[in-house]
DNA sequence: CAGATCGTAACAATTGAAGTTGCAATATCT
DNA sequence: AGATATTGCAACTTCAATTGTTACGATCTG
């Protein structure tokens, strides 16, 4: 399976537009990603629903950033994005008659979900401001040298 | 993406097969785990190339276990089915140009990275033998109702 | 030799993200 | 009002990886 790349494109996205005043047009965004305009639509499409961005028709329109960069985490844009799936991996059959498999079955999804809560609770944690603050802070170092 | 249930197949055929003295067939296995027997010996293969089960061809044969289950845990089970992936998402470009999207990929992938060491940690602790007895105990308390 | 069984190649089915095409709707500019 | 830029969205196709299937050869037992 190729891998889910929503998130990530999504937090590049919504950095740019954090050091950016005017709207980015779908085809301005889909060069940043190496990628095309609908899939931008589509994809930001879920952070709108959620109020993280706003969009505008018509003639100089475009996409433009509209949440707090201090209130917004990287599990806010994972869950407006609708990523489904985190793991590659699961269970075979969810509601095993066999008892073998329902001991494999506990096991295995024990040892997943402590690794999904992890996960979790860690994109929790960061902030889109904490992301610009790095971006900034490597820009600095770079002058700098 | 469908998920990948190579671990927990595999896991309910070693249990059962703890549990068995004689060989299993591929196709005793392949109706166990509701799958072809090709199937089942393309996955088995991959333990068998470690050690961890034999398998017997012509009359008669089938496949044995041929490990220690205090000393095989659930991550070389995990090892040897080739699992690639573990998480269905995952960053957009591994090498980007952009510092922007370096900084995202180094957040996403700490988080990936965090969440990865925890399941591959806690797979490592659990034995095969620990799974055995718990199925034991299951019986044991099913029996007593 | 006959039959059971594994080994393996080759290909189809499935799933979900990603990519593409086409067109309607809407806003701006002249 | 008309031309142009832009989003919105439906309806596909493509892609990658596991899973499923078919076919046939190799090997072992009786």
């Amino acid at each position: 399976m190729r891998t889910d790349s929503r998130l990530s494109r999504m937090l590049h996205v919504l950095l740019h537009m954090a050091r950016h005043d005017r709207p980015y047009t779908s085809e301005q965004i889909a060069g940043m990603l190496q990628t095309n305009a609908v899939v931008v639509r589509r994809t930001m499409a879920g952070l709108r629903a959620n109020g993280y961005v706003q969009s505008v028709t018509g003639q100089g329109g475009g996409w433009k950033i509209a949440c707090d960069l201090n209130r917004t985490t990287l599990l806010d844009i994972h869950r407006a994005v609708g990523g489904r799936h985190i793991f590659a991996i699961g269970l075979d059959n969810a509601n095993p008659s066999c008892a073998v498999e329902r001991v494999v079955n506990s096991a295995v999804a024990d040892a997943l979900s402590r690794a999904e809560r992890l996960l979790i609770s860690r994109l929790g944690e960061v902030t889109l401001a904490e992301l610009a603050e790095q971006f900034d802070a490597t820009c600095r170092a770079e002058l700098k040298q």
